[in-house]
DNA sequence: TAGATTGTTAATCGATTAACAATC
DNA sequence: TAGATTGTTAATCGATTAACAATC
């Protein structure tokens, strides 16, 4: 298990999971060997922001040659934590919620969707691939015996309050929120919000006031 | 028509949409006036943040009162754009494209999700809702006809690179992009990033790493 | 060796936060 | 009026970028 001495900084944290797409594209084709000032070039930032981040995981490059791709995909895929895998719950077996379920990539990447909950008799009993979809009401009682590390939840915004309610009683500390609406969770509860309503006026913003400063930018939203 | 006169930074883009959310769920439960301190408050940030961030939008709260939401509510609907409707092509015709051409409340936000693409011949044809599935080489030539301002990438990421090609072929300049996949694209078109997996690493990178910090802390991923 | 690329320290830049006069 | 909250200027903080010695 890796130990992370320095904390590491969110708009870091959110650059390194690109960093092992780029090791993976480039071990596709075959190459050895990749420099930071290559990797920045992907990604339209600095050379230095790219050296900074690999070393902060603990991986270093080797001078006149830069980072050997094997070697480092697979230190990333340690401490991005791949195999570490997260056991989640889906709360909201809608359109959205049922493909996330059958987003099959997930698990590569240490995401184990294992099960999906809903309000409504019809979809309750389901089976959404080899996931089965429960009642809202079983929640706590799944929670105890399977201990999953996560709810995604993937409700209408109207009801996202009271289920997030529920996600709470029912012990779990950590919701991937893709309602479009601002949680109130107690402090020990993280919300992490992925509103794609917010995501889109955020980008028609940028189309609409920035337009002139958008040349050579590519845009991350994690 | 709203002048931006002040370039707005990214960040404050991305909050703009939590304000109208607060906004939206006050006006509901009936009040009248909110402070940057509540808006703050709900939030997790500082109030002199809100303040700014409204501020430069060109609305101004009441000292002493605070921002009239109903007012106000009307300003963000104005500037955030939701009239201004943003008509779009959702490539890739997978379990995300059809949940994203499904999601009814894109609409209300200003996007308008017009067809979808794909190269699967059983589903060219097909509808999602209103909506109907045509062939990607038909792209090029409805873009013509249609004229969408952006293109919704759900392709699986093996094909992510060669639709992308696609896509600017046929003149589109905005791809929002749900493929976990680093885009080459033309400097002359935007590409805004919404990589799912990449999300979830990097929640995973905070629940593992940052564990002490996370209290209080609600996360924005847009 | 010379040249290329690294890791790291120092400088810059910009975003966030603090302070406070202006205002209803 | 007094008090609360605004808008804005100044100070701080932290992230990004520049510079450069170390290295294979």
């Amino acid at each position: 298990m890796q130990t992370i001495s320095k904390r590491i900084s969110i708009p870091t944290l959110r650059r390194l999971p690109s960093y092992y797409h780029i090791l993976c594209q480039q071990s596709e084709i075959g190459i050895e060997y990749i420099s930071s000032a290559s990797m920045a070039n992907l990604l339209g930032i600095d050379d230095t922001q790219v050296r900074k981040d690999i070393a902060i995981t603990g991986y270093n490059g080797k001078p006149k040659v830069g980072f050997e791709i094997k070697d480092s995909k697979a230190h990333f895929e340690k401490f991005l934590g791949f195999n570490n895998k997260k056991r989640a719950f889906i709360i909201g077996a809608g359109n959205l919620g049922i493909a996330l379920a059958k987003y099959q990539d997930f698990n590569k990447y240490g995401l184990e969707i294992v099960a999906l909950f809903d309000n409504d008799p019809h979809k309750i009993g389901l089976k959404i691939g080899y996931k089965k979809v429960f009642s809202i009401f079983d929640l706590t009682n799944l929670e105890k015996e399977i201990n999953a590390h996560m709810a995604i939840l993937t409700v209408p915004a109207e009801n996202a309050q009271d289920v997030a309610d529920s996600i709470v009683n029912a012990g779990i500390k950590t919701i991937w929120n893709f309602a479009p609406i601002n949680l109130r969770v107690p402090d020990d509860v993280l919300v992490w919000n992925q509103d794609l309503i917010a995501s889109f006026v955020t980008l028609s913003l940028m189309l609409s006031s920035n337009k002139q400063e958008l040349n050579k930018e590519v845009c991350t939203l994690i």
